[in-house]
DNA sequence: TCATTAACCTAACAACTGTTTGTTTTTCTA
DNA sequence: TAGAAAAACAAACAGTTGTTAGGTTAATGA
């Protein structure tokens, strides 16, 4: 039993450990943690419920495989979108399109970490938080660098941001309005006064 | 079979909804309405699963209506703190305020709006989500007539807004920070430019 | 070539789920 | 106080769940 070990591509197995993250992702996203069973993620990678245990030990475990995936993509799109950026307004702007983007256009593993929290899974909720957190703190670091007013709180200010753009997910119809316009307007609102 | 007439206080037969409506409310909040059962509700208010159908005639129809009663006291305190209050600005703050203070303090039967989406309980999808449209639409008024600099997505402001709102109930801390003061704080994040 | 083993299947398990049924207890009214 | 209606119970049903156990296949490597 290799289980959640990766390192298997030594044997040139039939690779079928990515189609089972794949379902998982698009299960979990779209119907929820709980309401998707192992029979459900199974039979959208064309197997049997028993098999998925040869890959994976649990449910939670699968779970934790996803997320994990989840947070790197989100990582490795921000960082990406965040080389050659200096100036600290437009860090936050390219950080939170590239945010938005990610999990609303792209709507890979990256959905994951916005659709289920942490508690679904009592097991690995630990694991997970500390996933979510690693991300967070990214925002953290790219607002720490605005030059704000004194006595703002940057916590709450990134508390306010994350919360509005995970919201995003739950409205967000791919014809009305881009992710980038979406984004871009969330920045305008905090960085000017909308007032007229 | 009364089910759900709630007119049935006529005969004042010793009033065993309220307590189940309660526990329904406080173990849909806390636990999410997929991983609360019918027992967890029925033990909570102090008697057998079966003995819940005689009241409702399903688990979602308790949902519905613990859902309605949430809608109500969100409105109901909304109203109560927005008369008098005439200033544009200022009844968005008062709004605001009167609506983290719901959710976050008196976690009454509101915050249940807040944690159960209308996707988990198919059958009554569209009227929780009705209820939940009627709720939104008194912010829409709200921020009607704020006075804003033309071009100004009012339906991207409203989004943003609630999205932050109902999202700080995964954070807060009541020791920490009021739910007064991060409602101030986030309406003067739009209002002000916060920029230094 | 042949034993090994990774990868999968089938079938079942034990627990839990929402719900139904028939019966009993409680409460109100006539 | 007798009887009817309301409210609750105990027990089961039928389906689903995550998970396990044991058997089968096909690729690998010596």
């Amino acid at each position: 039993m290799p289980a959640t070990d990766v390192k298997s591509t030594r044997r040139r197995s039939h690779n079928r450990v990515q189609p089972l993250l794949d379902a998982a992702a698009k299960l979990f996203t779209v119907k929820g943690y709980r309401e998707t069973t192992m029979r459900d993620i199974a039979a959208e990678a064309g197997m049997q419920a028993g098999s998925v245990y040869y890959h994976f030990k649990s449910k939670a475990d699968l779970l934790l495989a996803v997320y994990t995936l989840a947070v790197d993509s989100l990582e490795a799109q921000l960082e990406s979108a965040l080389s050659n950026v200096d100036d600290p307004w437009q860090r936050l702007e390219v950080a939170v399109v590239a945010h938005l983007e990610t999990i609303l256009d792209h709507n890979d593993y990256s959905s994951v970490m916005i659709g289920v929290t942490p508690d679904k899974a009592e097991d690995i909720r630990p694991a997970l938080i500390a996933l979510r957190d690693r991300y967070e703190s990214y925002f953290e670091a790219i607002i720490a660098r605005l030059p704000l007013a004194k006595r703002t709180d940057r916590r709450l200010l990134r508390l306010m941001l994350l919360g509005a753009l995970n919201s995003t997910k739950s409205w967000y119809k791919e014809d009305e309005k881009s992710a980038r316009a979406v984004g871009i307007a969330y920045v305008r609102f905090l960085r000017n006064s909308i007032e007229a």
